[in-house]
DNA sequence: TATGAATGAGGTTTCATTCAT
DNA sequence: AATGAATGAAACCTCATTCAT
């Protein structure tokens, strides 16, 4: 994982094998199996061999994990999004890294678990830490806006890059609702769909 | 409301001018205020200028309540679903009346706000309920189905509708984080853009 | 039930027909299975068919429920007892009355099950109640000290009544925990156990 | 006390210094002086000088201190009657101890106030703790039993040890309603009330 | 950095009791 | 006499957070 790497020298993502990134990652995955509110910093201390009080030398409070863990989500995400797309050279391949990319890092575990929380748990972020990942998200967006600029600069979809990539945001999003890695459908097959539901082919 | 009247005659949803009616309209609007979590049965009852322990006399218990939201959501969307689609004869009414129906469900006042709730707060439910409002949401999902069936015989869509149907839900669903009824894209346009991205026109 | 119709018209014992009656039958059936604390005036009001609400207009509130109940367990048992020990002319013969008596208003259906809840649910009277059936309870005490000073004058035991009554009330309660009427051991085997036990034959 | 130091460090029972054991007198002595019902767990706490929620720490449930104030009365009066009988030799002597020893356990401080409990409170406990307490208490009752036998086997005494060990525990049960250790009667003079009235001298 | 006992506010739920109908 | 909705106090319990060790 070279992008992992280079974020955790860059101090952006912590280290998985340091305490405060077991952590991160055993909150993040209670999270998503229970819930933000049905998760007790006791729960995570659990998972990680450590006593509840333990916590709060390495978080502030249990909010702050939450953020920290979409936070990490995206900025793995956005690098993830950034390689993906710079070997593409055609448009069509852009659109399909994207999607691609996404789906990824909802159901893969190249991205901890953590994208999926930002829509299902947003809520329980303060308004401060969702200015803050709301921030940080911008970006990611932006970055799937403009392939949809250019793909619509070229033809390839008649629909407004703003509109699309809300629904295509959706669309994916709620497949961690009903597909599985391990189905009949691979995740290849799903991008596809995805590709022939929203765009036109030439 | 012919559609409300008749339902609550038939029991399936409760007077909304009855104490368990309001209570279950305060507490749709908190759940989705707030969440679920978030919300205390004092808050509820607040909300309707009771005490918190009247509320037992309603429901069982809080989950309950989350739960009758949800099933009377449901319920009423599935006779809306019905009755905008009895009036349409060619396919592609028939889908653009599904899709206003459900955009209508999600942003408007006809289903309570209990729809919104089916998706972000279904965790809460606990096994049992979860697996009874599976029920009940098995008819409305395969009503949507059956008219993308439909399509596809004419030719109007590509997609298999299973896949389709699952890309719309998310797409409608997301809508409620940036779509706004009083902003510049009416609710009829933004039929028109999904229209438009997922199905191809002749 | 000779005794018994004879105390519902003095007005001391209510009928087992009436609401009143079936009510204190129901309490003191529950408290006996439940416990006093355990059983609420709605399970009380369900095991006659009416709603707990209605309860407050036979008692005034449910500690009297169990006062009545003993109390009048109390003034059945002083009743059967005089008439247990009048056909006797034996001393023996009276001892074995009053122990026998005893045991079948604990065990039997003579009494109700109130009897029964004097010991068990003593602590959940006021102090006001425990006086009021403390008054009721000594002439039935004083009863069975009677019969033992009797039997102390010919001989026939030598521990002081005072102490043999409290010594025979417990060993008597304590059978509601192991013995049973169809058990192996029949009451009038059991009565000539404790009679064997406490009693010096000549 | 040698015995109790003993069952402390086989952690049988809890060093009444530590906070468990401050909560589990405490909750002894105030369910013993109020009933278990009508204790609540701020009662407890106040009485140790923490917070009701401080409790759940040291015991999952309230009933759990129940519980555990019972298994510890057990224990420490099944070692209590062993060291009693040991320096015993001959049967009456050995009918005496035993006498003696569980109107200690129930008059005295020496199983701390655990031991009334055990009949008085008895129902509060669920299924699953009385099974447990059961298997207790059966290894104790199976020593008086024994004590009992041996009794019979020299013609001390004529019922069965089943039923007098049975009538035996209800007597002295009783006696904390009317014996009281600094009354006219000293604790010596009632267990040879109770050796007189239950078993035949020579 | 970790512990673990304690905090203290707040949560859901229970339930005897009231009262207008 | 009965209803049934509501009361309101109090119950048990949860849990994020603190802090001395």
């Amino acid at each position: 994982m070279t992008e992992l790497q280079q974020l955790i020298e860059q101090g952006q993502v912590t280290d998985p094998n340091s305490p405060r990134g077991r952590l991160l990652a055993a909150a993040a995955r209670l999270f998503k199996e229970k819930g933000f509110a049905r998760t007790t910093v006791r729960d995570i201390a659990a998972e990680v061999g450590i006593l509840s009080g333990s916590i709060f030398h390495h978080f502030p409070n249990k909010e702050s994990i939450l953020k920290e863990v979409m936070a990490e989500a995206i900025r793995l995400a956005m690098v993830e999004l950034q390689a993906a797309v710079a070997d593409m050279r055609s448009v069509a391949d852009k659109v399909r890294a994207v999607l691609r990319c996404e789906l990824e890092a909802i159901h893969g575990q190249s991205v901890g678990v953590g994208f999926t929380l930002l829509a299902a748990e947003w809520r329980y972020l303060s308004e401060e830490s969702q200015a803050d990942i709301l921030k940080l998200r911008d970006r990611y967006e932006s970055f799937h806006r403009d392939i949809y600029q250019e793909a619509k600069d070229q033809g390839l979809i008649k629909v407004e890059p703003f509109y699309l990539r809300h629904f295509v945001r959706g669309a994916l999003g709620e497949t961690i609702h009903w597909f599985h890695l391990d189905g009949d459908l691979s995740l290849e097959g799903l991008v596809e769909q995805i590709y022939l539901t929203a765009a036109i082919k030439a």
